[in-house]
RNA sequence: GGUCGCAUAGCUCAGUUGGUUAGAGCGCUUGCUUCACAUGCAAGAGGUCGCAGGUUCGAGUCCUGCUGCGACCACCA
């Protein structure tokens, strides 16, 4: 009995069950050892994140690539993760605590940490859950997050092993700090935004010559408080005079120099530069050249701090205690305000200019001295430049190899210390005896560890707390408080996931991985730094491929963010349109290196494809009528096979290799384009339509069981190309046309009936038959053609009639052949077939290559309209012709091009011309008639 | 300021080394209760390939300039 599924597809009762049973079954791990490697790491998460639509466009890449692979036999793994993100996740926390009128210096570093590894156990893992909905098929049972102690071993060794290598060292600079996040950020951590703000014209009257005085302009007016000269350009003429001499800063009172350096541009401002070494990297580096004092005038949180000043000749100043803990932009204004009281604010110009901001928290970043650790960064760049250079490493697609390049030449030393407690705390100690002096109180100002280390203490670096002194034989120890930029972590990953620093099976088997998948804004964040630390590590590049996909935005290009209110929330459209149809909207739409504009009826029209799928195998399964005399796996024989079974599985086969070699170059968009096109349109439209005339009967020659055999064959290779595209309805749909007992076919395992593990269709050489594509080409164009003539007749489809054929004997002999279908598929009662001798008189006229298609007007005496029709129809073919006439009429073209282009040419200038006399004929005719019937 | 990318149908985009009539999806128009599917079938309309030059027998495709949009990088106060 034929077995009946429903007529409507249903993605909430059909999906849901498979990913369970795909899990517990262990699909998702490694299942072929004999098989070539194919490893990928997930871009792990933040666990403080929830799924959107970045996340699941890029699992949804990675797990098509995934799906592929391991029906291709290879053996695959797909590790899966979570990042510990240190100031992102300590945010999070400390703003939840903040509801309940808490903070994390209340709760002390101890409990704080206990708190956020409490609330990670909690809702940490919402993200991965969500992916799970996604399809994915990663290998849960080798899940891993950064923070995990295999992993934080990893990090220990590295840190270790870089240290010993002489490339970390530890120094007071000026950083990137956000005072509201109380960190040193890394430079790329810091994002650089246009905003308006205010050039301020502030008069420093020289010291000894109060009258006189130069005019230095600003942005930052409170900065002046740390200002430690005013430099002019050594060739400003209007500046000689007063470089060597001293100013007298305002406020403050301090006597600064006049120094001159050609760093200053005489165009800008008025031409004279204030220099503050504490709280500007360019000041700073001035700073140095001229050996100028660094005073920073800022505490953690960016306020004024008292103690800055303690040096200044004046004592404790009537003026600090105005300014003291005062926060920046509140200092700005005082400054300002006291500036003008004293007549030395000359004037304020509106201004707009680039404000670095912290990537976390938005909060304006300050320049900012204090001891970091950096790694030296040059020497770990160079190797990695050659990995891509060389090709060793393929950036997809390679315009973001310029960016990359650029990048790592112009790089500088990574900080990855922060003052945070969320993270993995340096692996460095310090001996409280041997480094007493340098381990000094920081009670006054409101560093949260309440101490500071200078950079002249000696750190013990090693994986384990020291027990001894190996100088002073002291066992007391202080670990460095600050803890390591998440993206530490992260480079290691490809293979810290794996077991390293053990040297692990699966290390020996799956690293290098083979592809990484990612957007283009963790380019150096993550990827270039992976590259680097695979290369130092690893000794070998960390994957081979890395494939960029870009950002996903609304309909309209913008980014998607909750302030606009533009988001798509996946999770929605996979409940409301299916999981399948989500992520084939997903592929389809990423063409590589473009940003994906999504809009919600893409997703609504992919699930009518999912729909018409599902339709097409319950045509098939309603159409198993008679018991079958063999299995329909037995392999179909080309002799005994029609016209149309030839076409479909040749176009099968074209697809199959389309299909394959998108995918491998990573063409998402034309891997689902291939397969949507050929599933819709070839062989929904064309071949089952065609099929139906073997299985009803009226091909009478034609075995309908091998019919059956080829639509079946032809519906498991789509579902296999398919599947990695749309796992759950391709599975359903698998296990019931395959389940027990259903057309010979038995399975004898979980893992045998599973879609997941059948192999990837390869082209069937024997299958490709130009010869019948090139036949089923031209009686579909007939078709159409004859269809076009109907409607524009106005002849309803109701209707049967007969057409007339012109045609060469040849064509003739195969149209006849091919009559059953004509007459079902453009609907006629009968066709009648002319090869020479006069064409019908009353009709209209069609013409396909050198075949003439009349539609009697007997009936439908509607000679006007047939008239006007041609008319426009022999237009359209004459100007084609002349534009073919004057090619052909050029002497250049017929010498210099290609051969068979002038001989493809010529012959389509001859079948326009014949197509042109045919058309004309019936005009004639038409035109005679007309007169005939009088007006 | 530097670098890179993009501009093709109403919308979103394909278009491989230059070579028949530039394609798809959605939308639109018209007709159809055709025995898998109205989440459908059939037919159709719609494009000076941003602008201006150049190379070439031939340019959506290669080169130059311009315009517009976008991204990334950047210490000019």
């Amino acid at each position: 009995m034929p077995r009946q599924i429903d007529k409507a597809y249903s993605h909430s009762e059909v999906e849901s069950p498979w990913y369970a049973r795909w899990s517990e079954a262990g699909h998702f791990s490694p299942l072929r050892p004999n098989g070539h490697p194919f490893s990928m790491v997930i871009p792990p998460p933040n666990v403080t994140g929830s799924l959107h639509m970045g996340h699941a466009l890029n699992n949804t890449l990675q797990d098509i690539l995934c799906r592929y692979k391991r029906m291709d036999g290879y053996n695959v793994l797909w590790i899966p993760g979570t990042d510990h993100a240190g100031i992102a996740t300590q945010n999070v926390v400390e703003r939840q605590l903040a509801e309940r009128g808490m903070t994390r210096i209340q709760m002390g570093r101890e409990k704080f940490v206990e708190h956020v590894w409490a609330w990670r156990a909690e809702a940490g893992n919402t993200i991965l859950n969500q992916l799970k909905a996604l399809g994915v098929s990663c290998d849960w049972t080798r899940e891993r997050f950064t923070m995990d102690e295999r992993l934080s071993v990893a990090v220990r060794e590295a840190f270790v092993r870089l240290w010993e290598d002489g490339l970390l060292y530890r120094a007071e600079r000026l950083v990137n700090w956000c005072p509201r996040c109380g960190t040193a950020l890394a430079d790329i951590e810091v994002v650089h935004e246009e905003s308006d703000g205010h050039l301020w014209y502030i008069r420093y009257p020289l010291l000894d010559e109060p009258s006189e005085g130069l005019v230095v302009a600003t942005t930052r007016p409170e900065t002046m408080l740390g200002d430690t000269a005013v430099a002019v350009h050594p060739e400003d003429e209007r500046y000689q005079r007063f470089i060597g001499r001293k100013v007298c800063l305002p406020i403050v009172e301090r006597p600064i120099p006049v120094i001159a350096d050609p760093f200053v541009d005489q165009q800008f401002g008025t031409g004279s530069l204030k220099i503050t070494p504490g709280h500007d990297f360019n000041d700073f580096e001035i700073g140095e050249k001229h050996g100028l004092k660094v005073i920073g005038i800022f505490d953690d949180e960016a306020r004024i701090n008292p103690s800055a000043f303690r040096e200044e000749k004046t004592g404790p100043q009537s003026w600090l205690s105005r300014y003291a803990l005062k926060d920046r932009f509140e200092a700005r204004r005082l400054v300002l305000e006291e500036l003008e009281e004293k007549g030395l604010l000359v004037k304020r110009e509106p201004y707009r200019h680039a404000v670095g901001r912290c990537y976390r928290c938005s909060t304006v970043i300050e320049p900012y001295s204090t001891p970091q650790w950096f790694v030296k960064i040059k020497p770990l760049a160079e190797p990695a430049i050659q990995a891509v250079k060389e090709g060793r490493i393929r950036i997809i697609p390679d315009a973001w190899a310029n960016s990359y390049f650029a990048w790592m030449e112009n790089i500088k030393d990574w900080c990855i210390s922060r003052q945070i407690w969320w993270g993995h705390q340096i692996p460095a100690w310090y001996c409280k005896i041997c480094e007493a002096s340098n381990i000094t109180n920081q009670r006054d100002r409101t560093t949260t560890a309440g101490f500071r280390i200078t950079p002249e203490a000696k750190p013990i670096v090693q994986i384990r707390p020291p027990s001894v002194c190996a100088k002073c034989g002291g066992g007391e120890f202080l670990q460095d408080p600050d803890v390591l930029d998440t993206w530490f972590s992260s480079a290691l990953w490809p293979f810290s996931t794996l077991g390293w620093p053990e040297r692990t099976e699966d290390l020996k088997t799956f690293y290098p991985t083979s592809v990484l998948v990612t957007g283009f804004d963790i380019l150096f964040f993550w990827v270039a730094r992976m590259i680097m630390m695979g290369l130092k590590l690893m000794g070998d590049i960390p994957f081979r491929d890395v494939c960029i996909h870009a950002l996903v935005r609304d309909q309209e290009g913008q980014k998607m963010s909750k302030s606009k209110g533009n988001v798509i929330d996946p999770l929605v459209m996979m409940s409301r349109y299916g999981t399948d149809a989500f992520r084939f909207t997903l592929a389809s739409m990423t063409s590589i290196g473009r940003d994906v504009k999504l809009a919600e009826e893409r997703i609504a029209g992919y699930q009518n494809f999912v729909n018409k799928l599902w339709n097409a195998t319950r045509f098939l399964l309603m159409n198993v009528r008679i018991p079958l005399q063999e299995p329909l796996e037995s392999p179909l024989k080309t002799e005994e096979l029609n016209l149309a079974d030839r076409w479909i599985l040749s176009r099968l086969a074209f697809t199959t290799d389309q299909a394959r070699k998108a995918i491998d170059s990573y063409k998402f968009n034309e891997f689902a384009h291939y397969l949507y096109q050929f599933t819709w349109h070839e062989f929904c439209d064309w071949y089952i339509e065609m099929s139906k005339l073997s299985l009803n009967g009226t091909l009478r020659t034609d075995n309908p069981v091998k019919t059956q055999r080829v639509l079946f064959t032809v519906l498991k290779q789509v579902l296999l190309l398919l599947h990695p595209l749309m796992p759950f309805v391709t599975e359903e749909i698998w296990r019931t046309i395959t389940s027990e007992g259903q057309n010979g076919f038995s399975a004898t395992s979980e893992r045998e009936s599973s879609i997941m593990l059948q192999p990837y269709p390869k082209v069937d050489e024997k299958w490709i038959q130009p010869e019948a594509e090139e036949k089923v080409g031209f009686l579909t164009e007939v078709i159409r053609a004859i269809r076009n003539l109907r409607t524009e007749m106005n002849c309803p489809p109701s209707r049967k009639i007969e057409v007339v054929l012109f045609a060469p004997e040849n064509d003739i002999a195969f149209l006849k052949s091919q009559e059953p279908y004509l007459r079902a598929l453009a609907r006629l009662a009968s066709v009648k077939y002319i090869s020479q001798g006069e064409r019908p008189k009353k009709a209209a006229t069609a013409v396909v290559g050198t075949t003439e298609i009349y539609l009697p007007l007997t009936e439908m005496p509607n000679l006007r309209e047939e008239g006007m029709r041609l008319i426009k129809e022999v237009d359209k073919v004459e100007i084609e012709l002349a534009r073919s006439q004057k090619k052909l009429s050029n002497q250049d073209f017929l010498t210099k091009a290609k051969e068979e282009v002038v001989e493809k040419e010529r012959k389509k200038a001859e079948q326009l011309e014949d197509k042109i006399q045919t058309l004309n004929r019936s005009l004639k005719k038409i035109q005679d008639l007309q007169v005939e019937a009088g007006p």
